[in-house]
DNA sequence: CTGAAAGCGCTTACAG
DNA sequence: CTGAAAGCGCTTACAG
């Protein structure tokens, strides 16, 4: 491979000029410049970026981490931080933690390494000691997306969790639904929690009681819906409506309810959480909660270069979401009716 | 960051000597080792690996690319190669070509760059000059997995793509079906051109003629299936059986044949391909070709490894897959049945 | 078993 | 506008 040393002795100057005349043009002589780049193309120059970030002390690439790449709800939000970097002339990697701590550890260690100069984090899932140390502070430049943490404070993208939850809940409520049941993602996750509040929220507001027998602990995938929706739904006394805090679980529930020969949204009105793709092709199509992914993906690149550049940008952005009403929605039966003065 | 100097001030030994108890410990004295992974603790040492690839030109890090995150086919795959790599103490970063050529191009350049040593390439759809030069040499170590390219020879794992596709068709013919249509990936796919070559073989065997019109071009998509499934379905003279080239495609023409009041099995049998999660859950369960992903991932990672050691090994592996079959398969109505003597 | 020295390929402060 | 020289942090052939 040729270096900047090929390039000089051809063109006649020294490597600094060579230097020089590849990545700052105006400080060398017109001729100089056009000389070099002849030779360097001649040669089939390829700047190494080792030698180049060794001398530098940056790399100008990031590293997204997710714990599950199966997943595709974070092709989109990836997607956007593509597109962000690539502007700002940065690579971007990305590692598949696989839920492994051990393998999620070896990608931040990338960072140490001078391999990236920074983590896009989209697990929440991972221990507060590998993030901050002793003293609260952050062992290396990182932004979450979509994903936080309440008990660090990280730089983080996400939309309002407990806003939304509470719109999209309230919308039910006001159909005059109060059986409401809702399908959470783990517990420990704060997104989860933050949609139980947002619903929680909601019944305070209209005064509805809560059945705590109604919020089922799942995993944000169709088969918890499945699963979950079944146990909800094979008793007399069912709800009227189901929250689901992700289109996954919800798409499940739609398949179990079609089983046991409930009919959506006529008996039975289901809400998501997502508006992914498919969403809009089940069988009735979903009413959900929008989420901005190419733009959550987007601004979280944006904050992390953000802060690589040193610029002080605000730490945390929280993106609108959007009510998506489609056709697995409705009032409920007239008996089952909420009835309250409006 | 602590460098080996700042170890061997505090060890009381030269660079060269932390260098050798940190890498090759059997090289120096016992005592030595001691002192020196003491001081490397205390500093708290991390090597910097610009400098240690800039001088060993290797980083034991290798790029998968491919064209689309989204599509959670290639997750296994790519878990498969994870596994093996980190078995060799190799790094493995992944590259999202969003089906951009020249995001793809800044993928390859990376081992021009001396970022990465290797490409794993999980999408055929690159032209082939951007692998190979004007006198057919590859540009950079590269190893296909799962797809292969027909015009020039690279290294590659991957399934008997004609095998398997006359398998499953066999499968059908054996059963009495001859008025079997089949929904293909994209032409300008090798992977697709087997399949259906695996289909013209079998029913060449039988002694069956082929219906053009029965072979329709989709892209391994959901959507495809439907819609194409759609085409077949809504006309007087039907196919019996359905061979797809994905399981989502196959899990498309399911809803359409039961949004158009078709049985499956028994007014119609459909056949998939790959064996996903889902096409054990989907209804009715999915008769389907398993491909061993995480082998596949596995075996293609060995490859691109044992050729960065310039092992020299056999340049194309072909993986066995299986025919399950489940319930979305059975003899097709008693009036549509082949007959012929067995 | 250990150290002094060179060198991987680049960039940049300094001097002219 | 240009060049000589130093240095980023590591590893290793060589000499002892």
């Amino acid at each position: 491979m040729a270096t900047v040393k090929d390039i000089a002795r051809l063109a006649g100057v020294s490597t600094a000029t060579v230097s020089r005349a590849l990545a700052a043009p105006e400080k060398v002589a017109e001729q100089t410049r056009i000389r070099v780049e002849a030779a360097a193309a001649k040669v089939g120059y390829f700047p190494n970026a080792m030698a180049r970030s060794l001398r530098m002390n940056e790399t100008k690439t990031v590293i997204v981490v997710v714990s599950n790449l199966a997943s595709s709800f974070f092709a989109d939000i990836i997607n956007g931080m593509e597109e962000f970097a690539h502007r700002r002339g940065y690579k971007v990697l990305i590692g598949d933690s696989n839920d492994d701590l051990q393998r999620a550890q070896n990608y931040f260690d990338l960072v140490d390494s001078k391999i990236v100069d920074g983590v896009l984090l989209l697990t929440s899932d991972i221990p507060v000691e590998m993030l901050v140390d002793e003293r609260g502070q952050q062992r290396f430049p990182v932004v979450m997306a979509s994903e936080f943490l309440t008990d660090i404070n990280l730089p983080t993208v996400h939309i309002d969790n407990v806003y939304s939850a509470r719109k999209a809940v309230e919308y039910l409520i006001v159909m005059g639904h109060y059986k409401i049941a809702c399908l959470t993602g783990p517990l420990t996750n704060p997104i989860s929690e933050a949609r139980v509040m947002g619903l929680r929220t909601a019944f305070a507001e209209w005064k509805i009681d809560v059945n705590e027998d109604w919020i089922l602990e799942g995993d944000f995938s169709f088969y918890a819906g499945y699963n979950l929706g079944r146990q909800l739904l094979n008793t007399e006394d069912w709800p009227t409506a189901i929250f689901c805090h992700s289109d996954e679980m919800a798409i499940g529930v739609l398949k179990i309810a079609k089983e046991l020969n409930i009919a959506v949204p006529k008996q039975l009105s289901v809400v998501g959480f997502d508006n992914i793709t498919y969403s809009e092709y089940c069988e009735p199509k979903l009413t959900t909660v929008h989420q901005p992914r190419d733009l959550i993906g987007e601004t979280a690149m944006k904050l992390l270069l953000d802060i690589l550049a040193d610029k002080k940008p605000n730490p945390e952005m929280t993106l609108p979401t959007q009510l998506i009403v489609r056709d697995s929605s409705a009032p409920p039966p007239i008996e089952h009716r909420l009835k309250i003065d409006l």
